[in-house]
DNA sequence: GGATAATCGAGACGGTACGTCGCGTCTTCAT
DNA sequence: ATGAAGACGCGACGTACCGTCTCGATTATCC
């Protein structure tokens, strides 16, 4: 029918999808709503659902309509929360704790970066590795939520890894001129390559020959 | 007369897409088959059209239906040729002869090597590259038409970075003991990490960087 | 994205159809679902595009995409409310309130009889009256939509019929032991079989003669 | 592709459908055409092929793709006889042998009368008199193949009841005065009613009570 | 405590695209 | 020229999700 009455103008502008999707409950407003509050039981049984169905079926099996059955949910609901599916993907896989742990402080450097490089290997390798790795490939570079997405997967450990190669370069355990931004995508862009092209596997035998291969090429 | 005498069984499997989308002219069957070919400017006009969507809105701008119509061509022909979508999309940019080129013999394999990846750097850099990792990253890996597209677009390039490098090293310029395949991943992987997560561009200046480290690395 | 790996299991049967297709109000469920009710004005612009259709070019005219678009919906609309084709063309036959009206009453019996016919044939002999036949025909016979449509359109009017000549019995103008149901089947049956044979017209003349002529078996 | 190179006129006008519908090998053309002739047993292989689906799934079974695979025979073929489905369907019911034999003639016109019409109302409730009703109902009528089916399969009967009327009447048996087309309507369309309608079974008793009462009307 | 307002489950709605089926025409090779 | 095979343009089918909208029914805050 379509008989767009009332012309209402886009009630306003809600902050809904930015703060949420980054999962910082920090950012609280203080301004507390006069309304019926939304509940965070039910943004985590979404997010759940969400999971459940990537699991299952991959990023394709993630549905608007799969998420608000399986979470018992209004697809409103859902929309409340998150802009697209798109959206509601990555707050799913962010929202989960299993995040390679900033590897605990070895002695040296370099081997916590062997280290941290072997955590990533794993996060990498597992089914929820495989959809991060389709989500970011496939979502529109520019938007905000694609960002703080693979800032929180990838740039953030990236990062990590950037700190250790400073700091073993001023211990004098490198030789000196050497490019560590170029450093760190040999590092971490090999992992990913075999990840996505899957032309031979991931293990710790390749990383820990990886991460060789690469500082001798930041030695001598 | 032809009597059935079986009531026949379900017309059997074609080898549609498979092969054609391979683009693999080699693999033509001796036999002609019975009924009207099958034409090959309706399958041209088919991977244009595809062409002309993904360079327009990206790859989720190629739909079956628009495909079908800006060719010309109904969508069951379109279906005649590719199971779905994704294949679809694949073999338009498979079809397509731009490709780095195995670039010119410069006298040492190094330098050849730097070539070439300056080459892939540029096809990645471009929309269809964008492209193409998109779809890499989308379909399911496991299919026989992503295995090809991966190595027609990849793991082929890589091939050819394997045998100069095995080259350099018979000629003496690397170091024994190197980890050729890892050194590989070092080099595409890193160009492929910067397409996907976008933290820093792709110049030739990165590339040089690159391939230097990279085979300091390769050196004693 | 959007590649169905599971099919999911098939939502459910709804009780869509055979309800509101029949028009009964009366079965109105006494629990008010719990969704956005659905649109009166939308079933009655979707039955008045079948309508239109049907007018213009029959009942094959009639396709579930020209019924939505000329009704400004969209398709999956349409099947919320009936299950295929045939179903909104009966409905939307049904729906139309140009019926037969029971005859005013005349002093005789027989007499409001011939006055029936008489309706009932100019309601054959139009448009509407060839495509209502032509989907009685067409039809799978033992479907609800079918027997509602074939009731409400037909065996309505042959019970009145009936009800007519059981008056005249009782009155005296009949002889006894005269076989009803053949009697009524000798009326509406020759009407429908010119209808469909078209080897000779049906006027006002036609159907004098032939109530005439049946009644004179129906006496002594 | 749709590029009519050659904007070829319709080669030449083919007697198809009319005569060989009507089944009228007499008409065969005395002028012996240059090519290779065509297959009569391949002209009773499809309509064997489509008998068999309309017994099997009623005239929506028969669809021009399953006749010609059930028959083992190109479409073009089927196409070559006749000119489309509707076409196809008339031929296969009209070509088939089992037909309300004109019966042995009985002493008393009435009374061969009553056989005839006990031996249609035989053939019309068998499957194929489901099919026979469909098929009228569902043809254009002015169609000359329609015609031609109609003619066939009732009002062919409808004559020979005639005949058997106007005798009975010159035999004095029939009051003087009686309209005989009206009384051929109430028998003939009696029958189809029931059929189509399907409010009441058509067996030898509704049959001789139907001849009984409408005779009654053309006597006294 | 009663009005007000945003939330929630449910599901109808206008769309767009999917992948399939059948039509009737065409093109090819073999007979 | 006929025939089997089957590709082709076309149009419609019925389905899946999208993201938006309306319902009645909860909860909260504010007056």
């Amino acid at each position: 029918m379509r008989v767009p009455v009332k012309p209402v103008v886009k009630p306003v502008l809600k902050p809904n999808s930015a703060a949420a999707a980054a999962g910082s409950p920090a950012a609280a407003s203080p301004v507390r709503g006069r309304g019926r509050p939304r509940s965070p039981q039910i943004r985590d049984a979404i997010l759940r659902a969400a999971r459940a169905l990537m699991d299952e079926a991959g990023p394709a099996g993630l549905t608007m309509e799969a998420v608000a059955e399986r979470a018992g949910v209004g697809k409103p609901t859902v929309y409340r929360w998150w802009p697209n599916r798109h959206a509601v993907a990555m707050a799913a896989l962010m929202d989960d704790a299993a995040l390679p742990k900033a590897a605990a402080r070895k002695r040296s450097p370099l081997r916590a970066l062997e280290q941290q490089m072997l955590a990533v290997s794993e996060t990498l390798a597992s089914r929820q590795g495989r959809n991060v790795t389709a989500m970011i490939a496939a979502a529109d570079p520019d938007t905000e939520v694609a960002k703080a997405f693979r800032h929180h997967f990838v740039l953030a450990r990236r990062s990590e890894g950037r700190a250790l190669i400073e700091e073993a370069a001023q211990a004098g355990e490198l030789r000196a001129g050497l490019d560590v931004e170029v450093a760190l995508d040999q590092l971490y862009g090999a992992l990913f390559f075999r990840m996505l092209m899957g032309h031979a596997g991931i293990d710790a035998g390749f990383v820990r020959a990886l991460v060789k291969q690469v500082v001798r090429g930041l030695t001598a």
